[in-house]
DNA sequence: TTGTAAGCGTTATCAG
DNA sequence: CTGATAACGCTTACAA
């Protein structure tokens, strides 16, 4: 692999000093509009590319962003990274991108991959695992610039961006509710999770508001396994007291729910309706269209670039603030919730 | 952002040369082992973390490899690069993940990025409207690893991983001739594809291979809007003489047939059977469940990603060589070719 | 076995 | 306005 021509060869070319060449080509102000002119017409003719690392050797940036996403076949993740890399590729960054596949351990790994300065900020959705912090602690603590979306981890002091959860969850229980459901079962992925905290919330209150007592049994924690989880939710259906809706707090966990329809006389939405937050394309091919809360996936992704463009591009800009930024999801109604 | 301690503090705070420091970490046979442990063990206690960039600056490679995809929105090319991490990851490479968006011109865009050495090497699967493969062959000319999967490009004389879509295709029209098909479509995004010729040839062999004289109309170029496609598809099924099986080349045209199903009075499978190349997730939970041609999209990661590894970390490796490896799909039929 | 010094390709500082 | 020089942090001849 041969590397293009160096800016020295180019200084060489042009019979002009590096430093000339250099500041030419940068822009700068104190330089002659004539070699100005000539230097570029032959960088271009050259292709000169600078070297990205003597830059970043120099300048200690990167120009990367690492986006760090619990899994990567989901559609919710991808469309996140598309909303990211729609505003950051504007300003001349690349994305590392890396998946977790729910795991501390790869996240840890991963984390301490970050802390040489490739990249010059973190964007990321903890891991469902994710309990202990201390490795992001040390990354916020090193400085370099964390943005969390979605799966948020509260004890770092830094911008986090997430959908409205606890309304969702709220609005969609009261939707089941409505639909006449009695007894609404709640899907979670993990107890850790700041989203399957404040869904949970959202659930749990809509319940009480409605006179409902919950019951502790039909919240769920699922696993990783699908198979597991579709034999845990199939145990629920068939039991004496099953559930006659769900909230799934997550999409995998309504696709389970499904398929443990299928191995029960069960149908949805006549003995169990169902609603899932979900960015799935196609809810409405599935038999039944499912009812969804869909979250901004893009959105978020590009706010959480812009913010970090801002940071990354203007000089001198204070840490990122500790705040929560709530975009809105969007419940959309279908079949396995309806009354018939 | 502080970056960490560099290998000179280090060195000066084990009272050494910056170089012996340097040879210890990285191992090297003439140190003795009582420096080596003494500098390994203070630098773990000073958490040091080379510096990516001086170390590529010095070994001119970036222990990166980018990956350029056409749309992150689609399992099958997040499984990919899955199956491409796993591998690379072990290998303390770093993905560098970018989309085109099925647009030639970002695709340029991105490709003359990674010019300067950026990246390490490439895998990529091309547009669809990809035909002018100029910046293609600029990249493989000077000398950067390339490697395509899926969407290759004959041009460029390098190591292409691919599925048997000739056969698949083949075997997925014969199915639909057995289940009584007499008249099938052929559903394709772009001729400029590899997959898609390939997949039509297959197509069309089986229908002369069962005596039927394809016809041209049945072969149709769909575009990426979603939308028009469905418009499209519905006329089709709409027309005297509409096709009685679909052989969908992308999952995207399978579901637009299923969205255009839904506006005519005709059902799957009864009037019209389906099967399609797809790796989405949940094929059985679609109404009715769909026939599908599953490519192994991870081994296809996980390949490219071995064949790669070995060219960049043997020691004068010869070039990628020019051929063509070919991994089998699987056919799953599903109700949507049902005879009943 | 360890140290010295050069150099990777930039940019910034300081002179001219 | 332009040029010389140093420095970013690392590895590797070459010297000792």
């Amino acid at each position: 692999m041969k590397n293009g021509i160096s800016l020295k060869e180019l200084a060489a070319r042009l019979k002009l000093a590096p430093s000339t060449v250099s500041r030419a080509l940068n822009d700068s102000y104190e330089i002659s509009e004539a070699t100005k002119k000539k230097v570029i017409s032959m960088a271009e003719k050259l292709n000169y590319q600078p070297n990205p690392f003597a830059r970043s050797l120099r300048e200690n940036k990167s120009k990367s962003i690492a986006v760090i996403i619990p899994e990567r076949i989901n559609n919710f993740f991808a469309q996140v990274i598309d909303g990211i890399e729609s505003i950051t590729s504007e300003h001349g960054y690349h994305l590392l991108v890396y998946s977790t596949h729910e795991d501390v351990e790869k996240e840890k790994k991963i984390v301490s991959l970050l802390q040489n300065g490739r990249a010059d900020a973190i964007v990321m959705s903890v891991s469902s695992q994710t309990n202990d912090i201390s490795h992001l602690k040390n990354l916020y603590e090193r400085g370099l610039p964390i943005l969390f979306f979605d799966r948020v981890c509260a004890e770092i002091p830094t911008t986090k961006f997430i959908t409205n959860d606890y309304e969702s969850a709220f609005e969609g229980t009261k939707h089941l509710l409505q639909q006449g459901c009695k007894r609404i079962a709640f899907l979670m992925l993990s107890m850790e999770l700041s989203i399957t905290r404040e869904r949970h919330r959202g659930y749990l209150d809509a319940l009480k508001n409605a006179g409902i007592e919950p019951e502790s049994r039909l919240s769920i924690c699922c696993s990783h396994q699908d198979a597991e989880n579709i034999q845990l939710i199939t145990e629920l259906l068939n039991s004496k007291s099953r559930p006659d809706g769900i909230l799934a707090s997550v999409e995998k966990l309504a696709l389970s729910t499904y398929h443990a329809v299928k191995k029960t006389d069960l149908s949805i939405p006549d003995d169990l309706k169902v609603i899932s937050f979900s960015n799935m394309s196609i809810p409405n091919l599935l038999n039944p269209s499912l009812t969804t809360i869909t979250q901004p996936a893009e959105a978020i992704g590009q706010e959480c670039a812009k913010i970090l463009i801002k940071k990354l591009t203007k000089p001198r800009q204070p840490d990122l603030p500790n705040e929560v930024i709530s975009l809105p999801s969007k419940l959309t109604i279908r079949e396995s919730t309806l009354v018939r």
